[in-house]
DNA sequence: AATTAAGCGAGACGGTACGTCGCGTCTTAAG
DNA sequence: CTTAAGACGCGACGTACCGTCTCGCTTAATT
């Protein structure tokens, strides 16, 4: 019973912080910033969201629309068609920052670590159907543990946006999930299934397309 | 001219700074606290460390003595064993808190990125050796792409350890160090070639000890 | 027309803010806190009492409930067991601060004022009856400005409750009452009716009981 | 050791509270005001004043500048200056909410009831010297009950400003100052000593001056 | 019996101030 | 010039009560 919760407060405010967040970086997304913007009463904020992290959770989540990656036949593109798609939501500075901060906060507040690991899981989901097709139609062997995949592709994505701050381009994208894919037993379409002995090295050529984008040599860290 | 520096300040405040830390945890880690603890004036502390995201990266750094990882011939157990200590340090309530303050903290302070990347750097620097190394005697193919195996095998340890926060077990390392070698064309000591149509599946059995622990199903996600 | 109220719920919020103010002090007799023990609806209660002052003042009053002070012959004794009736309802921590309160709130709330003086009033009725009759009888000359008596009685029961926190014993309100009713024109029982220039000096011996009370001497404050 | 407090602090932040008091009343005497107007940090302002209620209470003794009352040789006439004098201090609506609040907060604040008392208190010491003085040259008979007497020139005062609401009118003090000073057995200049048993009732007619104050019938209150 | 005008519990809401915490800067005096 | 000491400005935090509001349900008196 009472009065319900007003719906639109949650819209309004993840709409402002956003704004915050674009206009002034992630350390202006502060509640108060909220609260003035709005005219939302900071009472109000705290009742949805018990802390600052949780505001940032829910923002970061809001943020993250799940977009349809197509699925086509071609299993390394539909691949890092989708990690192309979270590396955009990992990079730029206030995006970054934001999972830093919450990759900070989930230290504590252990609550959110569902939040924050669902934020890569709905990609993951994604891909984790799109690999398991992979094993089911025999383009990837039945034998492929797909977890160890998915850890492979996903963790040097956060290791380069979170630690090294490096730039996540497309080209590195590809090149990764060539390079997972093939460790995984995955025969590059329209291509024989490389040797055993692996000297064939399937990972010169990216079976992806890099639109553009120049081969830049990593930094050595 | 004028007063020398205290080189005894360096030493007790990082003492100081790591008890706090094992005690209460990185939140507790204030620059005051630790000038309260110690009797060093903040002016003191600030002279050294500008900010108390600097103190961090030195409590940080400080903490991670780099264990003499043995080489044997073994280049999946070296490597492995490398990949555990630094899962050691990167697990644990507070040595965890203070990494992801501090990945937090680069996001701004620029200026800590070399130190946060020196942190995971030290093993990788060793293990891409141990890596060159293999390539040198043929034990992995000359084609290996040293930079993205490191990234594939450090990749997943901060992935875990930052974000899912699941642990990071003696037993995923073995499993995770043998699917990257593996992908990367190793052939595991004393058996055949596992080619990647993975016939053979060389990840079922782990190649490296792992101690005692049980087989967990990791969780879906 | 409509439902009627339910007459049980002034009492029983008063009940529970009696409770509360005896528990926690007055500090915590908050419409919330009396709303939270009761589970009447906070729109109830503020049906009754506008405002949190106004709640003060019903508890205030309903805590007063007039003694009947007995009529003896001796006009001393009775003035000063009515102004110890009051005294008491002005002393003790919670009841002292409830009374503040009220001061306080009466500033704004000035339709509280009313109110607030009733709880003294109560008794001045009966002591300015008792007074006039001491007139009527020639017990005090007719000269007597009763309301500048009263003023003379009350006042420093205020003063030591609300300014100074100096307990209000029965031998202080003794010889506040002699030394009022002496000034009044006033010959105590039994004595020679003392002159103002006090060489009788009716004050050092009070006409009324002090029962167990030893002389304190008062701070010279 | 350790920087000194800025002195200037305490005036720049007495001052605006004080102008705030004057314009908006106690209402909006406020920590977070002062620190608005001033410039001045709330800790800063939190440092010296632990709480609003020390904050009001520095206020209140702040704006109490113990005017000099010229010591003539009529004691009524010097007494009645002082309680006027005072009574100033009580009366207007700013000045009455702040002792009232002030009031409110000694409840729990033990602490300030010092400065609460304070704050009649040194009107009180001067009053108190004057009675003496008469008690010394036979103004006053030897038997004269010093703090009692200033208990009922007080307590009045008090009790109009905080309960009733009265106004406290010239008329009225020179009425009490009279009626209290010929209860103490003070014989009027220039007046044979009124009779023992009061019926010349020295109160009829003031010694005192009331410039231009109509006698207003008290509120039968 | 149907309507209707309160009363009531529940609890969200806007508002205002509170008092606290930590940062990084500063001022002073002592060595 | 370094230190210890500690005041200071700043900005945000999370909390507490206030008094108002919107619900859905209940309870009479009125039609």
């Amino acid at each position: 019973m009472g009065r319900p919760r007003d719906a639109g407060v949650e819209r309004v405010a993840l709409d402002a912080a956003a704004r915050v967040l674009a206009e002034h970086g992630h350390q202006a997304l502060t509640v108060d910033a909220v609260a003035a913007r709005t005219g939302i009463a900071k009472t109000t904020l705290y009742r949805r969201w018990p802390t600052r992290a949780h505001l940032l959770a829910a923002v970061a989540e809001a943020a993250l629309a799940p977009p349809t990656v197509p699925r086509t036949d071609d299993l390394a593109a539909d691949v890092a068609a989708a990690l192309r798609a979270l590396s955009q939501a990992l990079t730029g500075a206030s995006r970054t920052g934001v999972l830093a901060d919450l990759v900070a906060a989930a230290t504590h507040h252990t609550e959110l670590r569902p939040t924050l690991h669902r934020l890569g899981e709905v990609r993951r989901a994604t891909t984790r159907d799109r690999l398991a097709g992979a094993v089911a139609d025999g383009t990837l062997p039945s034998s492929a543990d797909l977890d160890m995949v998915l850890d492979q592709l996903l963790g040097p994505l956060y290791l380069h946006a979170l630690v090294t701050g490096d730039e996540l381009t497309d080209h590195y994208v590809g090149r990764l999930v060539d390079s997972v894919l093939a460790g995984a037993g995955f025969a590059a379409k329209g291509r024989a299934a490389p040797g055993p002995t692996g000297t064939g090295s399937p990972r010169d050529a990216s079976t992806t397309t890099h639109p553009g984008t120049p081969v830049a040599p990593r930094r050595s860290a």
